[in-house]
DNA sequence: TACCTGACGGGCC
DNA sequence: GGGCCCGCCAGGT
């Protein structure tokens, strides 16, 4: 596992209980600004990391809940985000530039 | 070994 | 304002 993956998910871990992000937020926080796909990928391996990685709160730009189908049945994303009070509808966060959490300006970077 | 795809994003037409 | 194309890295076929 290469830094890079190490530091993706040690961001998703930051992420407060109740807040979401956005794939390209925590590309640009580590510098790979074009590398979204990159984020979406390491989340892709985030399935058997140790810590548990909370990729549940981690969506695209849009707040689509895009990745839901690389889910366990048996912890669907959108029933996760509505276990934190996160309102989901349509595959989509109500609110999302609300409960936008942006690693930039909450880890000051 | 080489090409294509994949949980995205931003820029250009 | 909306749609299309290109760029990012890595893994799978």
């Amino acid at each position: 596992m290469n830094q890079i993956y190490n530091a993706i998910y040690d961001i998703v871990r930051l992420i407060p209980y109740g807040r979401v992000t956005s794939y390209g937020a925590i590309a640009k926080s580590l510098g790979v600004g074009g590398g979204a796909r990159f984020v979406g990928w390491a989340m892709n391996a985030a399935h058997g990391v140790h810590p548990a990685v909370p990729a549940h709160r981690v969506v695209n730009r849009n707040g689509m809940l895009t990745g839901k189908h690389h889910f366990p049945a048996v912890a669907p994303m959108q029933k996760l985000l509505e276990e934190e009070g996160i309102v989901v509808i349509d595959d989509k966060i109500v609110d999302f530039e609300h409960l936008f959490w942006n690693p930039l300006t909450e880890l000051e970077l």
